[in-house]
RNA sequence: GGUCCCUUCGUCUAUCGGUUAGGACGCCAGGUUUUCAACCUGGAGAGAGGGGUUCGACUCCCCUAGGGACUGCCA
């Protein structure tokens, strides 16, 4: 290989979904053109006509952006390339290492049937015809590949992989009906766009051999390989919607971050040694092709679970807040003027246990709820008990005391009035959080008040005494 | 059927001929405790099977088994 600046690429074909395994293949591709100084681009194969829509384009590009990983140059459309790939079909007829195929679909139908039976290779009988036997009509292009010998992709991750060119038939180039077929066009847009590296699914791989053909019949240097094994699902098969989500988007939805996925998806089929959780930077400094694993992977949503939790610990409250917002909205959840400070300021408090957005918006209700709450049947009886009212307006009292409306002082206090009790926070902590969450998951007693402020956690506070009296 | 790829704890992985086969998630036990989490400590848990090569194989080779991809005038 020769020191051209590394330019790698994702190209995938709008289906109206950005798959995860794209979403890695694109990591990959990303993490490499950073880890080497060079180029990360984007090609859309949208020459099925019938698949490919503006929605469906949109699709990779909010996918892309999402997972924070946009191209450096502009996006190549290939089906407005197609004239380019007719004249590399072009000159291939011309050097003869193509040829017109005018068989058929019958004839190509019934073919392929022997093929398989005879254990062989489809093949055509136009492939050395005379051209005065050409017939007049419509024909397809296919390569004429090397009948003999052998071709070896070398492949950065799985090593030198050989096929016997018997066990390769002839491509077609070209369809009848003059449009040109995947594998040309891909050999020819990765050439044109420089492309050095070619770090894709291994379901590729068998492409590769005869695109390695192409290449060399172009007289164009074949660029590096690199096949990563597919991602499956928890029980071993291929990754399907049963599994719970195979769509970038779906993931969003189910409230996991980027950087999340960033780092979960390099981690399959990747790493650094004991590294687990790491940094883009990190990733970027560290990876390799050449260290990715070859066996393929399974989603396990326990880990990435783990890791989402992780992140959403380490981002930015504001930006929880947001995320957090647009989900309540997404549920029909009224909010109220100022409540977009109440979230953030709950965040903290709440955030240890989320393992996603979804669930940090969870942990939220309780704060989120109008006075006067709604107590549970249990702390309303309790609420009867003249012992636990008393109890509960001298917690009132004291805490109404506390000047410095924060974690510690108001741990203090509760710890003090436990003391001044002469019992346990046992005796009136449950009862406590019932008062101020209305029965609702809710964080420690300290951190609960704290994110609701002094003047709601009193009103709660007296909403229950007024209930007991 | 043919071609090709893959195979270390349940899962993701480390090891690149010599280790008590390490880590992470999960799991189990204990601790902490005002709920649920989180957190802390400890524990169980793996080289698919069979042949070679070698003083020595998880590591190299072969076979078998299992899994997967491709086998389209789809991409």
């Amino acid at each position: 290989m020769t020191n051209r600046p590394v330019r790698t690429r994702i190209a995938p074909s709008p289906t109206g979904m950005m798959h995860i395994g794209t979403a890695r293949t694109a990591l990959f591709n990303w993490l490499y053109a950073r880890h080497t100084g060079g180029q990360f681009l984007l090609r859309i194969e949208d020459t099925d006509r019938e698949r490919s829509t503006d929605a469906a384009v949109q699709v990779i590009f909010d996918g892309l952006g999402w997972l924070g990983l946009t191209s450096d140059e502009a996006p190549v459309f290939q089906f407005a390339r197609a004239d380019r790939h007719r004249e590399a079909v072009q000159a291939l007829l011309a050097n003869g290492q193509a040829y017109r195929d005018y068989m058929t679909s019958e004839e190509l139908e019934a073919e392929r049937d022997a093929a398989r039976a005879e254990g062989r290779v489809v093949r055509s009988p136009w492939r050395d015809a005379d051209p005065s036997t050409w017939p007049d009509r419509s024909y397809a292009v296919r390569l004429k590949s090397p009948l003999e010998g052998e071709t070896t992709v070398s492949d950065a991750v799985k090593g030198d992989v050989k096929f016997q060119n018997t066990s390769l038939d002839d491509l077609i180039l070209l369809r009848s009906d003059g449009t040109p077929t995947y594998n040309l066009a891909v050999v020819v847009d990765d050439h044109d766009m420089d492309i050095t590296h070619v770090i894709r699914g291994d379901d590729h791989l068998n492409n590769a051999a005869r695109q390695t053909i192409i290449y060399r019949a172009l007289g164009w240097e074949v660029p590096v390989w690199a096949h990563l094994p597919l991602i499956h699902g928890p029980d071993g098969a291929k990754l399907s919607k049963r599994h719970g989500a195979q769509a970038v988007s779906e993931f969003d939805d189910m409230g996991y971050l980027p950087e999340t996925l960033r780092n979960y998806l390099a981690k399959l089929g990747w790493g650094h040694g004991d590294d687990e959780i790491f940094s883009d930077e990190q990733a970027v400094a560290w990876f390799d092709v050449a260290d990715v694993v070859s066996a393929p992977a399974r989603l396990d949503w326990a880990k990435l679970n783990h890791l989402n939790n992780h992140y959403i610990r380490q981002a930015q409250p504001a930006r929880l807040a947001a995320l957090v917002a647009r989900i309540l909205r997404s549920r029909d959840v009224k909010l109220r003027q100022g409540d977009d400070v109440l979230i953030e300021r709950t965040i903290p408090f709440v955030r240890d246990g989320a393992k996603t957005t979804l669930e940090l918006a969870d942990a939220m209700l309780f704060a989120l709820k109008t006075r006067p709450l709604d107590l549970p049947e249990k702390t309303r009886a309790q609420l009867a008990e003249d012992e636990m009212l008393g109890r509960v307006g001298r917690l009132r009292a004291a805490l109404s005391q506390v000047t410095d409306w924060g974690v510690s002082p108001l741990e203090e206090a509760l710890r003090g009035f436990a003391e001044s009790e002469g019992v346990g926070l046992g005796k009136f902590g449950p009862q406590l959080r019932a008062i101020l969450s209305g029965g609702a998951p809710a964080p420690d007693l300290a951190g609960a008040m704290t994110a609701l402020g002094r003047d709601e956690t009193l009103g709660r506070i007296d909403d229950a005494l007024s209930l007991g009296s």
